[in-house]
DNA sequence: ATTCGCATGGTACATGTGTATCACATGCAT
DNA sequence: ATGCATGTGATACACATGTACCATGCGAAT
């Protein structure tokens, strides 16, 4: 037989033409024809891989998630100290480079469909940022005791504000209303109110 | 004749089928059928007061900036105090009874649709946001002046910021992370930690 | 009474969609 | 060599969509 792995490559391949289109065109574009057009291959293969458009659609969200976990798990870096640490989460998800954008444009085309879509797709999507926010809350907790914010501050509310905020600018970068750099400077003014000051880079 | 209020009332008629059926079924259901059908008139008639199904959309797209502005001065009402009127603003746009919850769907409804045309609708629909923000920074500049805010404060940092974080918490309540009490505190929070403490309603 | 323009109904057409079906290859186990 | 599972192709089908077209009614101006 030709392999498992060459299965696995063939999805690969289908579920990263299906996210191209949905970050360029957007998810209404992505018929199966288009994604086995974009993928190079016929519209058979697609529904051999993936049987339905659903499973496709479900698959590539995965694929999608493992990108941005990545992503973050870079710019995370060797970062230990919570603040570095709290900063480089927020500020990876905002669109300032063509990585960002896309992961961002990508969501956001799933945004709507997850919206009107009461099965397993808004279940699979709504558990990322409540486990992303406790995360921050946590940091933000140690950055508390370690002196960096006062401690009066309420962290879980920040957490919750500082998340929203990013999403709130993402959006805002999308819709042309500003700049990626200039979403950065927001969030960066922010984080600089809630800890002391300027911080290391 | 049958005069031209009819002319006006069939159209509102027909565009705010569109809206209900966007809210609860989303976008890409609102067929020229659904929407004709949801309205109780024929096909032949939607396509009469509209031409084209762009058409239809952005003046129904029209119909619900004025709904929401309409929101807004009602919350606004005769508050005069800055404090108050950015809350009013602020708060309006949450999903947190029946029609702001409507009005916000819509809006997401429309998100995507905005993100993949380069049309007249994505100038349509970015300009509200910028004097929004516009207007809040005024507010805010306002209360800094008065006191109630500190004055190393930048109110157009601020102001953005928290367009963007009622924006981030409106999504999250759709997408069923939080409800919109809870997304209301977080708002709250924010707004108390801006301005010197909790303040009046 | 005729004519004209607006309003309305019904329906056809071309296209795009997801999915199902039939056919053929190719390689491995028996 | 034969049979069977997996991979691949082409095409058919049923349906939904936006739009265009033809016909009819009906009030008003001539």
């Amino acid at each position: 037989m030709t392999g498992k792995a060459d299965h696995e490559e063939r999805r690969r391949q289908i579920a990263e033409a299906l996210l191209r289109i949905a970050d360029t065109e957007g998810l209404q574009s992505a018929s199966m024809r288009a994604v086995a057009t974009e993928a190079g291959v016929s519209l058979r293969l697609v529904q051999y891989y993936f049987t339905t458009k659903e499973g496709l659609l479900l698959d590539a969200l995965a694929r999608l998630g493992a990108q941005l976990q990545a992503r973050m798990e870079r710019w995370i870096g060797e970062a230990r100290a919570p603040r570095a640490v709290v900063t480089a989460v927020l500020s990876c998800v905002l669109p300032t480079d063509a990585e960002s954008r896309r992961i961002t444009r990508t969501y956001a085309a799933y945004y709507t469909l997850v919206l009107n879509d009461p099965e397993v797709l808004a279940k699979q999507a709504a558990q990322p940022p409540a486990v992303l926010e406790g995360f921050l809350a946590k940091q933000l907790r140690a950055a508390r005791e370690a002196g960096e914010i006062a401690p009066e501050r309420d962290v879980e509310m920040a957490a919750a504000g500082l998340l929203a905020m990013v999403n709130g600018l993402g959006s805002s970068v999308l819709g042309g209303q500003r700049d990626g750099e200039q979403a950065l400077a927001i969030l960066r003014h922010h984080l600089d109110e809630l800890f002391g000051g300027p911080g290391a880079g």
